[in-house]
Parts: structure tokens; sequence; C-alpha cells
DNA sequence: TCCCAGGCAAGGC
DNA sequence: GCCTTGCATGGG
């Protein structure tokens, strides 16, 4: 695969190790959309588009091509990645299946915001919530809406969050809003150790365990973290025997996937939820 | 209709 | 500490 930065897109060509549907339709962001045969994807205040140039080719159009450069994690080498996790032949299915995935690099404010939304959520919701969240508290672009400062967010009540139907929720979100404009420093956790930086996250309101892990893994940087969700747990009761405790099956799967654990559980996720 | 969704907080033990 | 329960709301 070959990446190409120009002044106002990058392109991508021999594509092997990226396909914007099973980057974007594998649960980690949920502000896109599709439009005759682009992808518009949205982050923060940027946008950009993703046009498709044939069957391994793409163009992404956008003001800031260096930050989408980062943003799909294009400085990682995911055939790596992949010949690693092939070592596991359990893998080899979802490593066929979502051979395009990548972990995206996000702003981690929106990432928290989206996350604590996303718990006992499903995917549908979760974007019509963040978009009226967006549309309600965001700036006005020439592309649309960008995602709340947190000094923008700082003004919602909990009823103008339950008019963006995040339900229960709603209150976790003001709490958490407070924390973070009252000095709460997300920054300083991408260099802490994990652990450390997961037991700071999880004081935050709405934040357990598994929304922590996301928030480490998409907007930190943190690649030892394996989420475990719904779906991971089915796969992990197929695989790895019957466990109930969610927690320890994720302990478990990083004792076992090392730094490795992130990706795995990308591909994971997007193979059994695409597949029933 | 009814079950489920990228789980968490609170309460009981 | 671990286990159970209640939870808003809409998608499929």
């Amino acid at each position: 695969m070959k990446v190409e930065i120009t002044q106002n897109y990058l392109d991508i060509s021999d594509a092997t190790t990226f396909d914007p549907k099973q980057i974007l339709e594998s649960g980690q962001m949920f502000r896109f959309r599709h439009e005759n045969g682009s992808y518009i994807v949205k982050t923060g205040d940027q946008t950009a588009k993703i046009e498709c140039l044939g069957a391994k080719n793409f163009r992404i159009h956008c003001k800031s091509p260096k930050y989408f450069a980062n943003y799909f994690d294009f400085y990682t080498d995911y055939d790596i990645l992949i010949s690693q996790l092939s070592a596991f032949p359990f893998m080899l299915p979802a490593l066929n299946f979502g051979q395009g995935i990548r972990i995206l690099k996000q702003p981690v404010w929106e990432t928290l915001i989206c996350f604590i939304i996303s718990a006992n959520n499903n995917i549908a919701r979760i974007k019509k919530s963040v978009e009226a969240i967006c549309a309600r508290f965001g700036t006005r672009g020439d592309q649309g809406f960008s995602f709340p400062t947190p000094t923008q967010l700082g003004v919602a009540t909990v009823e103008d969050f339950v008019a963006a139907g995040v339900g229960y929720r709603a209150s976790y979100l003001v709490k958490t809003v407070q924390d973070i404009n009252n000095g709460f420093d997300l920054e300083t956790l991408r260099t802490m150790p994990t652990d450390q930086a997961r037991a700071e996250l999880i004081k935050l309101a709405g934040v357990g365990p598994k929304v922590a892990d996301c928030v480490l893994l998409f907007g930190l940087g943190h690649t030892e973290v394996f989420p475990v969700d719904t779906w991971i747990a089915k796969v992990y009761q197929e695989h790895f025997g019957a466990e109930k405790n969610r927690r320890l099956m994720s302990k478990k799967l990083v004792e076992r996937f090392g730094k490795l654990s992130g990706i795995c559980q990308q591909y994971l996720f997007y193979y059994k939820r695409e597949n029933k």
C-alpha cells in the first residue's frame, strides 16, 4: 500500500490495509455518513471526504492532509500487525474479513463523550445522539457542525442531553463535562502507564472499564487494552470458555495479546458484529 | 411485539 | 472485593 500526501488530499493506492467501510463501520467512531459512493468523516472541527477511485484506490479530500494522515494511522504498518496476529489460528477468519481495518487516532475529548453515550446503546442511536449534540452545541462551518468544545458543552443541561436522545446517560454527561471544565486533564493520560490512566478515567461519571478502554485505545494511543462489550464477550465464550466477568475476560485477553490487544479486538468486533 | 444494544452506578452481601 | 439489579430509548 502507498500513501501520498499533497496540499489538499491524500491518495491511497494498492489499499490492502485501508478500507473506509471497515474502518468506519467497526464501531470506533460515529460521525460519518455514506454519500453516493463516498464517505464523509467528521472529527473535532475537521471534515474529510473519502472518494473511491477504484477497487483499491482512494482519495481523501480535506483541508489538513497531515492531520488525517495521523488520524487514519498511516504511520503504522498494519501488514506487520496482521502477520503477528496470524500466529493465532482462530484469528484468521476475522483478519481475512477485516483486512482494511485501522485504529483511528481520535480527539480524546470527543471520544470520551461519544463512548459515554455508547454504553448499553446501539450504534444507530449513538450516531443520532452525537449528531444532535453537534448541531445544538457545535460551531457551524461550511462543511457542517464541529464537535462542541468543553466550553461549548458546558452550558448543556440534563434536559438538553435527554432531548438529544441519550436517555439516562444525560446526568453522566453533565457531571463529566463539569469535571473536564474544572481541570481534569485528559492529555496527561496519554503518557501515563495504561492501568493508571484507566483508573483516572473511571473516576469520571459514566466511565467504567469498557468505556475507559475505548477512550484509551481510540483517543489516547494506548494499544494494550481489550475493550469487552457484548460482542467481544460472545467471541470470548466461543473461543476461551464460559467466563462471565468481562473485566476478567479483558485482563486475560491483554495477557495473551499484549500490545496487539487493541487492534485484535477491533478485527474480532467487526467480524462478529457483521456476521450475526 | 419483544429483545437487545460497543455498560454503568448503586446497593447488598 | 464480587454479584445483582435498574436503567432511557430506539433499532431491528
